[in-house]
DNA sequence: TCAAATACTCAAAGCGCTTTGGATTGCGGT
DNA sequence: ACCGCAATCCAAAGCGCTTTGAGTATTTGA
């Protein structure tokens, strides 16, 4: 059923019809009525692609999704950040259409989205210290918007973030205040710009604590349980163990767990542990009592929220664009407690 | 830059710069070369709208992805499906879209995709015991290839799965071999069919070795690691205890674990733990050797070939539908040892 | 009563591509 | 010199929609 037909059905011009569907003035109600009643009869929906034609929109926004050749890993915060971008989508009839590719060709699937005129605009995932990415997008003048932000960038540009320093800063002190001063990072891969601003809240707390950094105790790598596990068992087979851990993903940190205690020590007595808690739907970090103590913020949320952004720019295209800087939470758990007294 | 653009560029009929773009014969070597050349240096890409309105296709596949309602949850296992799937399509040519959908919509998403022809053909996931969706894309007349199957339909359709009941049946098994006979079941829930299935493989293992089902040590629900933590500490608190789990999934297994642990006991000696292994990336089961003892069965390697079979059947709708059915390996890893002898 | 304003409705152009059916050119064979 | 056949190339139609610019009833005010 197309629209010629569904306007040969009802004895009007393909005009009048497609003007009653999208609600335009020109046409009474009774024959808006009528064309209405009759689309959903015949379950009528324009095509999408003539319409894009037609608009010159696409009524698509595109999600590059970066995946690490070295481990062939697509990060699991991705799954519920599209999630709740899906939700305003389809909330504002945009369709979501998904790209993964390694980071080597990424510069050709921007470049393709855009000749191609398949979407209207891109979210950009995982962005790195100094990212290309953002430069490119700029110069293609494709509407875009960050999930996370990229230092070393002087354009402006429309991001949403964790405020990551701050979250760590604050996780920190809050393990500093219980005494402890061996605090191990146990961190994302570096070249990730949220790694980077994680490692620099922890730096400036322990340095505002007297504290020097130690490059034993600190790792960083992609975010596996193995990850986690290796780094901690390592840490603590140290003559120095750290007595406190901080982590950057949930998933690391139940492979912290696991090495602490394979080790026959106590999470939260022997070792404190806080991680970074992205709140992810299968993943949940607990029930009532938490039972790591993280700093929490929501990726599906970010997810609905960076969406809004862009579909804004994409209205709005003259409009500054729009940055979000979101505090997480520190939400106190199981997994920390005071410093253990040295023998 | 635009075909006609192109075409007046290089002096060229539109005709003959899209039939030397498209591999056509009717074009001089020549003459294909120098518009190849050209189209390169311009990047000059066809429009995805503009291509699919003339030759009716839609060169992208639809994912619809399922949400529980109940606890706003992505299955984990879906993000490197669809990044596998992602490979098969690239190379192909398509795109994918996605749309996450509560379960009371699904049907109206279908419909539209339908209606506003916006794919050539959908991948079903997660097929619940006599799912709806397959008779309804049938009648349709939408192509679709479904990840799993959907008991109790009698139509014919494409799919790809893991044996689910023979996993879980030597699973099962081998438990028994070592001389487990209370061995509890973790499982998904059970109106998804994979669950159905594994539990049909565990209960007939369990009748081989004369040994009662007992619904006091068989759960089902969403698999989360808090499922799996709660499952497991309830059960070991019976007076009569499970000695071996079984369960559906690496995040649930996790929870067992922790539950395990908690209670002082110790993994592979006290109770020994089978679980299934998807083989995600961010979770892998351990370095060389397992943690956990698992029947194992990569999804992402599942998405590619199951998005070939797609495309295999929008290329000949009439072929039969292809079926395939992975065995899963069965990796012995450190989480299982022989049952405790009784006091 | 008539002209002007209002409320509807329509035919046709155009979006960027593919593809049909023809036109043109070059070349060997006679 | 002419014909026939490849080898090339082209103009125009058509895909399903939106939108422009115009046309036709129907009211309204004087």
């Amino acid at each position: 059923m197309n629209l010629k037909e569904l306007s040969q059905n009802l004895g009007l011009s393909q005009t009048t019809v497609s003007r009653a569907l999208n609600g335009y003035p020109e046409v009474s109600a009774a024959t808006r009525q009528r064309v209405e009643q009759a689309a959903r009869q015949h379950n009528y929906r324009p095509s999408t692609r003539a319409k894009g034609l037609a608009t010159g929109q696409a009524l698509a926004i595109g999600h590059v999704i970066p995946m690490s050749t070295k481990h062939e890993m697509v990060n699991p915060v991705f799954g519920d950040f599209i999630a709740g971008a899906g939700e305003t989508y389809s909330r504002h009839g945009y369709e979501m259409i998904l790209s993964i590719v390694d980071d080597a060709n990424e510069e050709q699937i921007y470049r393709g989205l855009k000749s191609r005129r398949a979407v209207d605009g891109v979210i950009v995932h995982g962005p790195r210290m100094n990212d290309p990415r953002i430069a490119l997008l700029h110069e293609l003048g494709m509407p875009f918007a960050v999930h996370g932000r990229a230092t070393g960038s002087d354009i402006p540009y429309a991001w949403l973030d964790v405020n990551n320093r701050s979250a760590f800063h604050r996780a920190t002190d809050f393990l500093c205040d219980l005494g402890h001063r061996r605090i191990a990072l146990i961190n994302g891969l570096e070249v990730m710009d949220f790694a980077h601003r994680r490692r620099a809240g922890y730096a400036a707390s322990l340095a505002a604590h007297d504290t020097p950094l130690d490059p034993a105790i600190m790792r960083s790598d992609e975010m596996t349980e193995v990850f986690g596990y290796a780094s901690a068992r390592d840490m603590l087979m140290l003559d120095d163990p750290p007595t406190a851990v901080l982590c950057s993903s949930l998933i690391s940190a139940l492979g912290v767990r696991r090495a602490i205690e394979e080790r026959g020590l106590v999470m939260g007595r022997d070792v404190s542990v806080i991680t970074h808690d992205d709140a992810l739907s299968y993943l949940q970090n607990g029930g009532d009592i938490p039972i790591f103590t993280a700093t929490r913020s929501s990726v599906r949320d970010a997810g609905r929220r960076l969406a809004e952004i862009l579909l804004h720019a994409i209205a709005h295209p003259d409009a500054a664009p729009q940055n979000v800087l979101l505090e997480a939470e520190l939400m106190v758990g199981r997994s920390t407690g005071p410093a253990p007294r040295k023998d």
